[in-house]
DNA sequence: CTGTAGTTTCAGTAAAAACTGAAATGTTCG
DNA sequence: CGAACATTTCAGTTTTTACTGAAACTACAG
């Protein structure tokens, strides 16, 4: 399959965010494509229109599916196994986080706990003490905020960000409550 | 400057994690050392501590200072010059966000806006052309609610983020509003 | 069964990124 | 000024990561 000039341009630009962002950019690249193409596409097309070999699309698919970004379907009267992903952008960032939060977020909040937890950690130096302790809080809090986000609909998550303006009002009278 | 082992996991835990967000290994270190040691130090004491090349903490310290996470200072009776970082964890969050806003989200909305833009946007396919606008949008939105956050206070914004759980109230009755 | 189409695995290779040490450059002080 | 100290640059090397192609494996059709 033969991109337009504008889809290449996406998914490569797509594929360098990822790299920037620590994901690998042939992954990143498949699934701009499978986004853009928003239907089903076969392995053998993807190799072929992004001009890498057969047995890294179906690495990086592999990993697309362990973020549950991809899901495997299949098209009538074709053997092969064919992918695609969701067209909802909020949908996907949901995903990410989601995936983020899992690798390597909660790992990190194990670790921090567990020096907490140390008995070598009452022998630190007061201001480690107390930074080790406020990075974990942050990471907790923003974990539990993520959540509470993630957990709601696309459309009122739009309108969450969009009302970002009038949050500081809110703010001010939950104060006075 | 020797470490005790929590501050070196800290420091390797770090480290790791930055590598996995697209930042190099070693200026993760560099900054989680800093943050530690919650004072100034020199770049020798650095590499000694770190047991890397003082170039490799020459560029890496460049990199933070680029990123406005650390700044230099002095100490009597010393010619070298010391960098330190600040110890408030919003604070540095902020400075990251701000970083990535500016290098990777702020190119692509240019990037989007320009195949939006082009002649050959009206021959791309409905449904690519509506995917690549929503994209756009999306990021659009969350970019203008960060900074929205961003402007916040450390203490706002921590009760912003622990009232997640009550934000869905908050859209309910704006809704009937 | 057996042949064919499809997929995955993996050892080896290629490419990219990180790091080093030596040399160059810059800075301070007597 | 010039000696001693401090920092940066950068070519070359090491390390890591990504990618390929061949072989192994799987599933299905005849």
């Amino acid at each position: 399959m033969k991109l337009t000039p504008i889809s290449e341009r996406f998914i490569l630009h797509w594929g360098e965010m990822g790299a920037r962002w620590g994901v690998n950019r042939s992954v990143a690249q498949i699934h701009a494509l499978l986004y853009l193409a928003g239907c089903p596409l076969a392995a053998d097309e993807i190799a072929e229109t992004l001009s890498v070999a057969r047995s890294n699309v179906s690495t990086s698919l592999k990993e697309l599916l362990a973020w549950r970004l991809v899901k495997v379907s299949h098209i009538m009267g074709d053997r092969r196994d064919h992918f695609e992903t969701s067209g909802d952008v909020w949908e996907l960032f949901k995903l990410i986080v989601e995936g983020r939060k899992q690798r390597e977020v909660e790992p990190t909040l194990a670790v921090l706990g567990e020096f907490i937890a140390s008995p070598d950690f009452a022998e630190e130096m007061p201001g480690v003490r107390q930074r080790i302790q406020e990075t974990r809080e942050f990471i907790r809090i923003l974990t539990v905020w993520a959540d509470e986000m993630l957990r709601q609909e696309p459309e009122t998550l739009m309108k969450i960000l969009k009302m970002g303006a009038k949050l500081h009002d809110f703010v001010r009278k939950k104060k006075e409550e």
